[in-house]
DNA sequence: TAATTGTTTGCAGTGACTGCAAATTTGTCC
DNA sequence: GGACAAATTTGCAGTCACTGCAAACAATTA
């Protein structure tokens, strides 16, 4: 279709740039919550209408998610080798996402400024529920299973809760590795996060 | 302190629960993004500004979520037997939240509604993100860990994730009862949701 | 160059939400 | 019962996010 973009694509490119590069500077200076949409614009060099045609939302600006994140993650789902495990897959995808966020440069400023807000992270868990809905669908396919199966969408589902929740725990412990504590992780709920668990045990029952 | 609350308890108590009940009932009415402050607050016989001094977003008076629960989740923690494992613990709480909910007469179509807004999502997942993070210092210390250990996290926040993955799927298969799909999650999550689980195989690496 | 199509912009409007100060209600102490 | 203090409700003015519409503008095509 189309090999070369003409200007007009160009452009777009560009302003959709600009804003995002403006949304992410301002946001880090001023916090998140502070930053206008007006000032977004300003510094981009259009009008506040036009940044709305580009984000629903300030966050998604901030955000500035690269759709081809999730292409490419499908990707490696649907092309992974027939003998790997689907955690491992799993792994290996959440694994490029990182590597992209950390080539970006932005990958742990990103990651506190979207901790430290509800409303970045608000929009960040949205936009992963929604991807982990596509993930789901295809590992579900990838594994043979029934759609509505447990497991597929348990192990995409921990994967992510795991992801956010290293975001989290590194807030108290920045000296760790964001990718140990994802391996270690990872392991746990490869290997069972707790063989005990029994609440069908002779005496249990409580209230 | 108070042993029976004065008139002036009693009468926010009613404030609170018209507007949360106002709000509810409009919400699945005309869907939740329909509904204005403006018309809850009449519904509820209040003016608009008080409707603020109880709820900060309408979406919170929708799900009128108990602070109750997460003292009650808390306790049952810290107060659980000492042989208990730890996701059977998480288990029992995760039950006694559902039991209310059900006991309510609004567990299903109150998850419905809130499976099918993204606002309402979105409120849902950042108390639950605080409530994780109180959860997560409770088992923490129960189960003598250090501060900022993983497991402890990781067990809350996949639970956590197991829950809303539930309410997910069974838009799907509404056939299935949401207590044996939790069951069998976390059944899985206790064994081991992946025991082929090996990023660091003989031949793995990919890209 | 003229016609077509896509993009930007201003404008007007709705609705969420906040701070402030006045009015109203409730609890208390005599 | 009345006066005073404290909490609650309310109206008002204001900011900001976001939307639809139609006019202005720029790129593309004939």
């Amino acid at each position: 279709m189309q090999v070369e973009a003409g200007l007009r694509e160009r452009k777009k490119q560009q302003t959709r740039a600009a804003l995002a590069d403006a949304a992410l500077r301002l946001a880090l200076e001023k916090g998140p919550d502070a930053v206008t949409v007006e000032e977004i614009a300003e510094a981009a060099d259009v009008s506040v209408r036009t940044f709305f045609n580009y984000f629903p939302h300030k966050e998604h600006a901030i955000l500035a998610r690269n759709p081809e994140h999730l292409e490419r993650a499908l990707d490696r789902m649907r092309t992974a080798p027939a003998d790997e495990s689907p955690l491992t897959t799993m792994w290996f995808v959440v694994n490029d996402v990182l590597r992209e966020l950390e080539n970006d440069g932005h990958v742990s400023r990103r990651g506190e400024l979207i901790m430290s807000s509800p409303n970045l992270l608000y929009q960040l868990m949205l936009t992963s529920i929604d991807d982990e809905r596509q993930l789901t669908a295809a590992l579900t396919e990838r594994m043979g299973e029934p759609a509505g199966s447990v497991r597929p969408a348990l192990i995409v589902s921990a994967a992510g809760a795991a992801c956010r929740m290293v975001m989290e725990l590194r807030k108290a412990a920045p000296d760790r590795q964001i990718r140990d504590l994802l391996q270690e992780a990872f392991q746990l709920l490869a290997q069972g996060i707790d063989p005990a668990f029994g609440p069908n045990s002779e005496k249990k029952g409580h209230s």
